[in-house]
DNA sequence: ATGGCGGGTTGGACCCGA
């Protein structure tokens, strides 16, 4: 069983380049971010005939987001019932006996705006959820674009990026008592390569000179990560034409 | 220090991402 994770930054222009990589790397479920598109214009066909089946929590310009699986998707829910937003980051799903939780973790922006706090307060609800859906279900797998880096080992410059949005504390405390909760990283399950990083900046020719950061992340509950046997960052996508900024992340679960 | 790239929008300067 394969879960992986992709911020696609609008699936309208990154739908082939998600068809060739799902052909190369059929992975059980794929969790899309940013695919900037509404549900009535998502390509549920052409992602059918590559044999996924989608669903979907839609919207115009920003955010959206979906999951695609080969296996049988049920118990949908679009958004965080704790939390009234009315930007489309979560879409969760159940297939067998794994809880699928897709998320597109605000940006943020920076310290003291707007968007920071709305970040915070997005984070702490996010984090009242995930307990709840945790005690629901403990085969739990939550897949996303978190926009932060967790330590300094995944930032390629932390002493430039201090002080911003991505690394501060509050937003590495928020992923804490998100691991707190019993949730493992799966990327630091295992020796990983000095520069794991999954974003990287379309400017300063950011990706050629791997300044990156590692924000996109797939927590696993306890009974998920002991059946973990090796995360990995896809970096190639990266390198192709027109690409997302970020890269896919995949997890692989054995029985 | 700023903006740099790329995607989107009801039409082309501006918002947003990270």
């Amino acid at each position: 069983m394969k879960l992986a994770t992709w911020n696609v930054n609008s699936l309208r222009v990154r739908l082939p380049q998600v068809l060739d990589w799902l052909k190369a790397h059929p992975v059980d479920v794929l969790c899309l971010q940013e695919t900037k598109i509404t549900d009535d214009r998502f390509p549920f066909m052409e992602l059918a005939a590559a044999g996924y089946e989608a669903v979907t929590a839609g919207q115009k310009t920003y955010n959206g987001v979906a999951i695609l699986s080969r296996h049988p998707l049920s118990d949908v829910v679009r958004n965080n019932p704790l939390y009234v937003d009315d930007q489309q980051r979560i879409i969760a799903a159940t297939l067998s006996d794994i809880r699928v939780i897709c998320a597109y973790v605000p940006n943020g922006q920076a310290p003291a705006t707007e968007k920071y706090a709305y970040k915070l307060a997005w984070l702490s609800a996010f984090h009242d959820w995930v307990e709840q859906e945790k005690h629901q279900h403990p085969r739990l797998a939550i897949l996303g674009d978190y926009n932060i880096a967790p330590e300094n080992r995944d930032v390629h410059d932390p002493a430039a990026w201090e002080g911003h949005a991505l690394v501060s504390p509050p937003e590495r405390d928020a992923f804490s008592r998100l691991t707190a909760l019993g949730l493992k990283d799966a990327y630091r399950l295992f020796e990983q390569p000095e520069s794991g990083y999954s974003w990287w900046d379309y400017r300063q020719a950011a990706f050629r000179r791997d300044m990156g950061l590692r924000i996109d992340h797939i927590l696993l509950s306890e009974a998920l990560s002991k059946q973990c046997t090796g995360c990995t960052i896809d970096r190639e996508p990266r390198s192709w034409a027109q690409p997302s900024d970020h890269a896919p992340v995949i997890a692989e679960l054995k029985p």
